[in-house]
DNA sequence: CAAAATATTGACCATTTGGTCAGGATCAGG
DNA sequence: CCTGATCCTGACCAAATGGTCAATATTTTG
């Protein structure tokens, strides 16, 4: 069942990485069913009965890219830790998935465009691996939120709303920037935004 | 170039809304080129030469989709008025926003797959129609701002929150859900933790 | 450097899909 | 109830697309 993992070779390793750079080129911009494996070829460089050599189907590339990016977009996540102020904790959070919108913006659309289409590829690891990291999350809020160290928020919306927030600039870029115009830095804006939103929702209320 | 308008006969009208709806329910759910027209003829009960009997082609009735819903989905923003505390007009923004996501997540997420693929067929109207309603609403909200009834935020960047928030629930319902798991009323939770989230963010701030 | 392994491709195929069309069914108005 | 307008469909078409394969080129290795 186990693939064997023989060592790649050099041309096996270049033509993988192209193919599936291309792949998420096409796919963040087109959307899986929109996207041909002769444009993929193309992006790439390579034919389309080669990019056929390297992966089985146009499928098994999505999947490739789903799955090789999966540990890049919870990473954020995973390091929200006990140690440290709570406030800076969950601000530095939402600041590095507003660098990751900005850096990684295809991304984040390819997720979107997956889950905006029901996530039926990712539905084990919504309902699995990343409920579990979100439960654990939460529950180091909610223990943040005992002890009075941060405000009385629900955990799950608190965290909904920074990937809400952070992505939508990502995902809605084309809006975005339509909206401001050309004389605007929409992520550095949104840095002071944000921070502002989340040090005044966070604040400790100290009455009642 | 303007068509006739002469008055559409009764099963016109019956079979123009039987596909626009079905287009609706396919298109929000697989994007434009993941939705055939034989699916949208089988979901309105039609034939494939039927339904292009009464569209010219799959774009023309993505096309009619887009504009017949236009306004609907900019009738929250262009309520936005300048009577009443400015605070309860922001915060009823919003919450009206998140009842769309709620009622209508089909219309969210076709908005959301159009604008994610670069928005091509919108974007006249979102670097026109659209940035000139927020400029002026912007406006609207830096006049509060000025007068030291709400804090001091980027009005931009406040509407921008308002539809990454609320929209997220319709456009990545089914990750909403599948993190909340299923005893949870997501958009009730939602609506509590905006309106803290706004009451926060934008109550004046005494000092300095 | 020759054989074995790996990489590449042109030609091809079956299916899907957007769209057409001639002719038949149905309906509305006189 | 007849007739013209509207509505509907089966059959069809061309293009696009995912995928295959036998043959060829290139690289690696003993």
């Amino acid at each position: 069942m186990q693939e064997q993992p023989r060592r790649q070779s050099r041309i096996q390793r270049k033509n993988r990485e192209a193919i599936l750079t291309a792949a998420l080129r096409e796919f963040s911009a087109r959307g899986f069913s929109g996207t041909t494996i002769d444009q993929i070829a193309e992006t790439a460089g390579l034919s389309k009965p080669n990019v056929l050599y390297y992966f089985q189907s146009k499928d098994a590339i999505h999947t490739a890219l789903l799955r090789g990016m999966l540990d890049l977009w919870l990473g954020p996540l995973r390091d929200l830790r006990a140690e440290g102020d709570p406030a800076d904790q969950i601000l530095a959070y939402a600041r590095r998935k507003l660098e990751m919108s900005r850096d990684y913006p295809q991304e984040s659309r390819l997720f979107a465009n997956e889950v905006l289409q029901g996530a039926e590829r990712l539905a084990p690891i919504l309902g699995g691996e990343l409920r579990e990291l979100v439960d654990q999350k939460s529950a180091l809020i909610s223990g943040w939120i005992a002890q009075g160290k941060i405000a009385q928020v629900d955990p799950h919306h608190l965290l909904f709303s920074i990937w809400a927030l952070t992505q939508h600039y990502a995902d809605f870029e084309v809006q975005v920037r339509a909206v401001l115009g050309p004389d605007h830095d929409p992520y550095a804006e949104a840095q002071v935004f944000l921070d502002l939103l989340y040090r005044r929702l966070l604040k400790p209320q100290l009455r009642e």
